[in-house]
DNA sequence: AACGGGATGGTT
DNA sequence: ACCATCCCGTTG
């Protein structure tokens, strides 16, 4: 029996729970469709001597979540779309792990239908990607995730081999640029990846 | 009130 | 390489 992830599994340091949730499913339920997908690719935005991640510059309307609860969500707007965030650590803090890329698993023609598109490989690879083939959208921010049936992370059936986890600088931040804070599955073709594709 | 820059993504 | 698009924090 698969089982909800809870608020403690959240309530961890946000590096370990980025590494954590790779493998994990992110389901979204909404109205009578369900969505669900392996998580293969994360983000840590941490709580101290991180100048990349929101909360550090200020606590605003914006990131007044990440300092809530952890496995609350945090669903911010960039460019006409949204990123989809779980919150971490103790009360207060101000972090998050941001979800970056899926590998499909159910609900499909749902996710193609929302994206607009047909190619399986573009449905969930990149954050504001997964959001649009989730249904996740500016009403999920504040939303706990260990206590939704709309929204929620998931531990697999069995052991659901997911690759080597590798890890690497995070993806479009202008600061910060050092630490390495992305984890994705090397061998999944669902992964995002830096625009330019330079080796 | 206005300004400018994004944890993006799609097109040229 | 370019830019559509729009929200939000900052500045005046």
């Amino acid at each position: 029996m698969s089982s909800k992830l809870q608020q403690e599994f959240f309530e961890r340091s946000t590096k370990r729970v980025a590494k954590n949730l790779i493998g994990k499913f992110l389901v979204s339920r909404i109205g009578s469709t369900e969505t669900r997908g392996i998580v293969v690719e994360t983000e840590a935005y941490l709580p101290l001597n991180d100048s990349a991640c929101h909360a550090a510059k200020s606590r605003t309307a914006r990131t007044e979540v990440m300092f809530g609860r952890a496995g609350v969500a945090y669903v911010y707007p960039i460019h006409a779309k949204v990123c989809f965030n779980v919150v971490t650590e103790v009360e207060g803090q101000g972090c998050a792990v941001l979800i970056r890329a899926l590998e499909p698993v159910d609900g499909i023609k749902e996710m193609k239908n929302r994206r607009g598109l047909e190619d399986i490989r573009r449905l969930t690879t990149g954050p504001a990607c997964l959001c649009q083939a989730m249904g996740i959208e500016r009403p999920f921010n504040g939303v706990d995730l260990a206590n939704s049936d709309e929204l929620f992370f998931q531990e697999p059936d069995e052991d659901s081999k997911v690759g080597a986890i590798k890890s690497s600088e995070r993806i479009g931040v202008t600061s910060a640029k050092d630490l390495k804070l992305r984890f994705y599955v090397a061998s999944n073709q669902y992964v995002s990846g830096p625009k330019r594709l330079r080796v």
